[in-house]
DNA sequence: ATCATAAATGCACACGTGTGCATTACTATA
DNA sequence: TATAGTAATGCACACGTGTGCATTTATGAT
């Protein structure tokens, strides 16, 4: 009981050659080997038949999969989706097909999911998961996968990545917040074992005494998760403390959000008494009330460039590929 | 040689058995056939080499691939994150893997990525890019591949799907402003060969006859694309149109926002001058200026249910499904 | 026409796993 | 202990395709 009756011996009986003959022409590569004529000939019957060829026999023959995977942490943060896309488009056009995985911020389900990749043979992963030391990269070191870092990257710089400079954006935003007279600066942050949340709380630090400014601990604050509810939560606790601040620098636009709403139900106006500055650049923050000042973060390219890094190494696995950094922009 | 030395035949090398033993014990469904004592030897074996299963080999054996496709016409829209997160996590718990294709609304793209699929042999396909009159479901029809459609269906309602109530949302929110004393509803839509636009078009006219007002196709808009430009340019030629209105059903809350922008430009007040309502609920839409009123879809739960109903039917192809329609709700 | 060479095609095996059938080892009953 | 019956394991083939090598066919030069 065969359930595909199209596949490349049957093309071959059709065209009296052996099936053989059919997967050459059937793949670019080997054309040239086959006499033109037969070779229209069969793709004429291919065409026919409505033949596609079975990528599990070729991934079982070659070893290659022509998959890679994107492991994200969560889909529904805004960040990520414009770099999947990115992702997902540009290997599409090198054959590639992107399976997706969204591990929910857990690391557990990110070893299952990471495991059921790997079984499934895929050529390459591309993790915007990673935490400063994390062991995931180390398994997929082991287990000779290329990979590529995206977003965040790890302790030591020591794997290829396509990141932003964070500690840069933020000191944008502490210059754009002194020149508009402030000196109080609150900063809400993330959870530091990430590489993206701990250079912007250096960045705070370092812009803050470059402008002779305190950075004072006191009101800088590590939420445990970047989500809106955080952000409030650590907002109202940062009002509770009754130390002034006349500014808050937040690290993310879902902390910022969270902000705008503490201090909503503080009664406190916003940007009059406080004003926020996010990280982002989250759709349509230019709508929100009031319009948020954020950093633009290039997520297409981004994703773009770790496709590519991506593919080059799967190419040639042994090169050593250096990272890319891109620039962010206060808008 | 071979690139992978620890398969089922090292395995079986080790432990002094045939490999089909070893197959056996690592397949759920056929341990119980081998003995007790060899079985746990096999799997600390297994455990020991780091053996996963290659899903090509049984995919080309079995012919399922435990791999799902899921195509989107647009993944920054937020409306597809939440679905896409959620049919990736219940297929996940199955065992299944979720691809995802982004066509970026292009026919073409969307045939090219289906070949792609098809070739990788996926057990079944997640469709949210359904057009009212689309041979992409023939396609899959006539290919066997067991699909449901979600957040859109087709004509004739054909094919089982997971949508919401189009129409009776916009009923909610035409009842809402009425109740607030508006009178003169324009309305601005999306193009009318989408399910959704088309049946939250046709819920405005309801909804006017129904309260006795008159549904003024001089101020109904069907914009090209789902866009807040679109959204923008359509609101534009309202007000210079000179037409009374005020109050705008827009059927997308990026169509709205391009509505509050041009509003904007025309140095009209919202909600006092003209107010405007949407459809989808983005993420943070009550932080916009001023806080968006727009329905509430559960994406998550329709994601949920598309995959639940996928499930069902690769299992048993030959049942047909029901229809799902989910309620959305004013917020 | 003959032969040397190149081009075209056939042949057979391999990739890693699953599975029906045959064979062997074990258990229990008389 | 012999026998029947069952549990456990081995054997061999299949899934659909790619590819090195052998073989045949076409081409061109003498």
């Amino acid at each position: 009981m065969r359930r595909n009756p199209s596949g490349i011996k049957e093309i071959a009986r059709r065209a009296g050659v052996h099936h053989s003959t059919v997967s050459r022409v059937l793949n670019p590569q080997t054309r040239s080997l086959v006499s033109g004529k037969v070779a229209t000939n069969i793709l004429h019957i291919a065409e026919a038949l409505g033949y596609r060829r079975n990528s599990m026999a070729v991934g079982l023959k070659t070893s290659r999969s022509l998959t890679i995977g994107v492991i994200v942490p969560d889909l529904t943060n805004p960040v990520f989706p414009p770099i999947v896309r990115a992702v997902e488009r540009t290997m599409g056009t090198e054959g590639y097909v992107t399976v997706l995985a969204d591990t929910d911020n857990s690391m557990e389900t990110e070893r299952i999911v990471l495991d059921s990749l790997y079984s499934r043979q895929v050529d390459g992963l591309i993790l915007a998961t990673a935490l400063l030391n994390d062991d995931i990269v180390a398994e997929c070191r082991k287990r000779l996968v290329p990979f590529v870092l995206v977003n965040r990257t790890i302790s030591g710089a020591t794997a290829t990545s396509v990141v932003t400079n964070d500690s840069y954006g933020i000191r944008l935003a502490v210059e754009h917040l002194v020149e508009l007279g402030h000196r109080k600066l609150a900063y809400v942050g993330g959870p530091l074992n990430t590489s993206t949340s701990k250079s912007r709380h250096e960045g705070f630090r370092e812009a803050m005494t470059a402008h002779r400014l305190k950075a004072d601990p006191r009101v800088m604050y590590e939420c445990k998760s970047l989500t809106s509810d955080a952000g409030s939560t650590a907002c109202q606790s940062l009002i509770q403390s009754k130390r002034r601040f006349t500014a808050i620098v937040a690290a993310n636009d879902l902390l910022a959000l969270g902000c705008y709403a503490a201090l909503d139900a503080a009664g406190l106006k916003c940007p009059a008494d406080v004003s926020v500055t996010g990280y982002n650049d989250m759709p349509f923050a230019e709508h929100f009330a009031p319009p948020l000042t954020t950093l633009r973060i290039p997520l297409t390219e981004m994703g773009n460039q770790a496709a590519l890094l991506l593919l080059r190494k799967m190419r040639d696995p042994k090169t050593v590929l250096p990272s890319v950094q891109l620039q962010p922009s206060l808008v």
